[in-house]
DNA sequence: TCTGGGGTCCTAGGACCC
DNA sequence: TCTGGGGTCCTAGGACCC
């Protein structure tokens, strides 16, 4: 047993969880001057979307994640609703990330605004002192980089820093002081439970369980006879405050997939089957630039009624073939009733292996043999319907992308040769308006252009943060661009068709 | 109010093998 | 002639997390 720790939780409160607060519309507020100390939503753009991250200023409305965009724009109409811009917010992450980096080799990164990170592996704290020293200057280093500020949990364990960094919020530290866990999660509702979402908090609820200390009571057999076996035990473990899960630094994925929803549903069958290569497509460029490959095709559909339903085929062995998931999808989709309409596709790959430069060709002509040979076996007569990217042998053509309409979107970065750097507002009726201000100008005036003005062009986002020492700002968005580097990276994003269905 | 997109883990039944 | 138990793989669905 590693020293220190006793019961499933440290001596020392040396496990911090940093989790930076309202991450995406705080990257929004810093890119925007604008927009500071007022209500700013990151969401889904079109009418289906939902709420990704809304400012506090926006939370006083009730705006919260995973809420109907449309649904936030009753509650709150004056808030500026913006696009995500994924890569502004990774570049933000990459600089928190190196800053973690440097207390512990052990950093568990959860997503890009949140991690583990285990101090006394790092060899930076190894009491509440020296844990304190660490987390609070690690918020300092966080806001002098970034801008941003982040929330800061300490304590023994996993699930208890992570509570503590949630009282934390925003902006503040919180330290739980070992061995006082049991009595400060007693009176806590089972839903601060890591594992305890929507369905377990009902069914714990109608058993009359509504606090922690209502779990530890009723025991584990109780629990597991709840909840099931993994389930019941763990959380059973987690209401004693137990909970000795080493942070992980580097995990594979298991799996990848892409997915979809569309505006309107979709009732033509050709357009789903279209759909579906496009999405094996997309699919199987993520897995090849993580250089991987997979065994089992995964199909989702989600139809007009929300129903969904998932359909997977395993192959032979691993692949990473457009084609040989393109068909193997187009397969699946077969078995699928999708009268009424379709709401989302999705395509993913899972069983995956570390990428090996195979034989594709063998692997392909192998796949499309199997599958020849199983239209043959089963259904002769069903041969001549099966068209299109689900079909058996014949070569898949290519779907085309379609056109590439160039829509301004809420919030994307944009530069006009005569007014510079700025972001777009709002679009509509052939025109479009454009705020120009960048992240460390005062706040800018908008001008208004017809959406084909040549003098505008979409652009990447500039660095937050005025870069000072510029030590660690290595990652593409906290250094300044050379003209030359600006011009490039313009070209490269204008050429980009954006995605929408 | 009308529900995104990317993941992880667990359960349960049936096939198959020993 | 009727009846085993265990282990592994595959498939489908569901809960949960950010």
């Amino acid at each position: 047993m590693p020293y220190g720790s006793i019961d499933g939780v440290r001596s020392a409160p040396t496990i911090l969880h940093l989790d930076m607060d309202a991450f995406y519309a705080a990257a929004e507020q810093a890119a925007k001057p604008s927009l500071r100390g007022k209500p700013v939503v990151v969401g889904g753009i079109g009418t289906r979307g939902v709420v990704a991250t809304a400012s506090y200023e926006a939370r006083r409305f009730g705006v919260h994640s995973a809420m109907p965009v449309a649904q936030a724009r009753r509650l709150c109409p004056n808030a500026a609703y913006l696009m995500p811009r994924f890569a502004l917010y990774r570049s933000v992450s990459e600089q928190v990330m190196e800053l973690l980096g440097r207390l512990s080799p052990l950093v568990e990164p959860l997503s890009l605004d949140e991690a583990f990170v285990d101090l006394e592996a790092g060899g930076v704290a190894d009491d509440s002192v020296s844990a304190r020293r660490a987390g609070e200057r690690l918020r300092v280093d966080i806001r002098a980089v970034t801008g941003l500020t982040g929330s800061v949990g300490l304590a023994g364990s996993k699930m208890l820093a992570k509570i503590a960094s949630e009282q934390a919020k925003p902006d503040g530290l919180v330290l739980i002081e070992p061995g006082t866990e049991r009595e400060l999660l007693g009176p806590m509702p089972v839903r601060i439970l890591p594992g305890v979402g929507p369905a377990t908090g009902e069914h714990l609820r109608r058993a009359g369980m509504t606090t922690v200390a209502d779990l530890a009571e009723a025991g584990e057999d109780e629990l597991v006879r709840l909840l099931g076996k993994a389930h019941g035990v763990s959380l059973y473990q987690m209401a004693l405050g137990h909970d000795d899960r080493p942070v992980v630094a580097e995990r594979d994925a298991k799996s990848v997939s892409v997915e979809d929803t569309f505006e309107v549903d979709l009732h033509d069958r050709v357009r789903v089957r279209n759909e579906v290569v496009r999405l094996s497509d997309r699919c199987v460029q993520r897995l090849r630039a993580a250089g991987r490959s997979g065994r089992t095709v995964v199909l989702k559909v989600r139809r007009y009624d929300f129903s969904t339903l998932t359909r997977s085929e395993t192959l032979r062995g691993p692949t990473d073939d457009p084609t040989v998931v393109r068909e193997a999808a187009g397969r699946l989709l077969e078995s699928v009733d999708t009268t009424g309409g379709v709401r989302l596709l999705g395509v993913g790959v899972t069983g995956l292996a570390d990428f090996t430069q195979e034989d594709l060709f063998a692997q392909a002509a192998g796949e499309r043999a199997e599958a020849a040979e199983e239209a043959e076996d089963s259904e002769a007569g069903e041969a001549g319907k099966a068209g299109g990217a689900g079909g058996g042998g014949e070569p898949v053509a290519p779907v085309p992308e379609p056109p590439p309409e160039r829509r301004w979107l809420a919030g994307q970065d944009v530069r006009h040769s005569v007014y510079g750097a700025g972001w777009v507002q709002g679009s509509g009726v052939g025109r479009v308006t454009v705020r120009f201000e960048e992240p460390t100008s005062p706040p800018g005036r908008v001008r208004t252009f017809k959406v084909d003005d040549p003098d505008l062009v979409p652009s990447d986002p500039l660095p937050l943060v005025r870069a000072a020492g510029d030590q660690v700002g290595s990652s593409p968005a906290s250094r300044p661009k050379s003209p030359s580097e600006a011009a490039a990276s313009e070209e490269a994003a204008s050429g980009e068709a954006i995605s929408s269905p």
